[in-house]
DNA sequence: TGCAGGTGTTATGTATACATATGCAAGCCT
DNA sequence: AGGCTTGCATATGTATACATAACACCTGCA
């Protein structure tokens, strides 16, 4: 029918992309069906997609055996962002040790960058940690951490923009890291890491607090939003924005 | 036709068995039409079986986008082992400075009970590592050590009976790393556990290294095993050695 | 004899039909 | 009137048929 075959590597992608714009909160529904009619294709892509993303943690089996949007309790969201911030403390002591002198001149200038008013912010605090990650020479762990950011990401929905005031706060942390890292001073690069993933989820890690105070034991969401009810053309659905940057990039750590 | 459903769990499973038991060695083909008239099964539920097998990172796509048992470069392996050997590390840790009275004496009693010459050692030294995992109070972190610890399964083959040599040495590091543990001392433990694991794994990670440099760019296997060539009924194929262990247990380490 | 292009085979990707299990609701029995 | 059972609706699990892409081999030409 198409050309390229492998619709469930898009499918993957937009159900992921939904989730970062928020369209997809925890608990949300996700039959096959629906999503098959939507997508313009038949189910088996759309169970290929599920089963992905089931195994990399961002969905799980719920009622009838359905798909829904992972939910966990409060204490298991606790741990997955203090997994995060472990490993990444972790690698950044690794990379205290182990990055060579052109990788720390290029974190050098990625950490500088980020501090003029101009670039995107995003952008330079993205390669800052990437740099780290590849600076430990172990790309399984970089891959560990990559995994557990990106099951984060049902939690931090619409808040992926940073807010301004955290900015400031993340460049002195980033400049402090650097540092360390610069010095080979491990224990400490280390410890500025964890306090640096530490700070960017202490809001999240809130606010998922009171919302399982507020709702006892039911989940935030309320309906599913998907089910258009006509079927789509695969092109309608899938390259409506262009083609999708999930496909070559997990998705991008914003701490 | 059956009364189960879910034929996938079982063929997941018993790859994995396969690989346990060194019939299956990296390199090894995985296509889906033999491995379905293997197991009695169309290629819906294999190909589902081997989409998990590939999202853990056991399996990956070769030529013409088949499944093949993972081969990494020597790099990876190390990266693989380093990464199981600092989580672990990690979660001793944290698990010096969290367990409660009550997971110190049972870490206690277990290595206790390991010391003894009557008892199944692997036994004891799976509860062991899995009480320190438990004690550090993440189950995300302790999920992650067995996510990665399973990707380990193929490089290990038919290497899981210990030895008896090691066994001893082994003892002798589980009781350094208890006493770390009681005395609270969070790094000791740590690096007690770091060299534990190294120690374990040293083995294996020359064996590879040196197959690498014997074998310039191609794997250890020669032939792929399956295809028996006749049609078995499910029953045969998947339950013929009683019912998997690995449904409820997703492995058992050997540290 | 070597290379290039085409064709055939084979395994995967997708679609669809059927089987099955589950949750809900209505009705019957107690 | 209430609880249990049964039937139905719906969504998933599985099977199979078809489309497609890639690799390999073969043949023809230079």
């Amino acid at each position: 029918m198409q050309a390229t075959g492998r619709w469930a590597d898009d499918i993957y992608a937009a159900i992921i992309e939904r989730m970062i714009a928020g369209e997809l909160s925890p608990g949300d529904a996700l039959n096959e069906l629906p999503l098959a009619e939507e997508f313009g294709v038949s189910r088996t892509p759309v169970r290929e997609a599920l089963q992905r993303l089931s195994a990399v943690g961002l969905v799980e089996r719920g009622r009838r055996r359905a798909f829904v949007v992972k939910r966990l309790d409060p204490i298991a969201i606790q741990d997955l962002f203090e997994a995060v911030g472990e490993l990444a403390a972790l690698v950044a002591g690794m990379a205290a040790l182990r990055m060579n002198e052109v990788e720390r001149q290029a974190l050098a200038a990625v950490t500088a960058a980020g501090e003029k008013d101009g670039v995107d912010y995003a952008e330079a605090n993205a390669r800052f940690h990437e740099l780290i990650q590849q600076g430990a020479h172990n790309c399984v762990l970089a891959s560990t951490i990559g995994d557990l950011s990106l099951r984060t990401l049902p939690w931090r929905g619409a808040q992926l923009r940073a807010k301004a005031s955290r900015v400031e706060a993340s460049r002195r942390e980033h400049r402090a890291i650097l540092d360390a890292i610069l010095a080979r001073d491990s224990a400490e690069a280390a410890a500025l890491m964890r306090a640096h993933i530490g700070a960017s989820f202490v809001g999240i890690v809130d606010m998922v607090r009171r919302r399982a105070e507020t709702l006892p034991l039911r989940g935030p969401s309320t309906e599913s939003p998907q089910a258009t009810g006509r079927r789509a053309e695969p092109q309608e659905a899938l390259e409506a924005g262009g083609p999708s940057p999930l496909r070559q990039e997990p998705q991008r750590n914003v701490f």
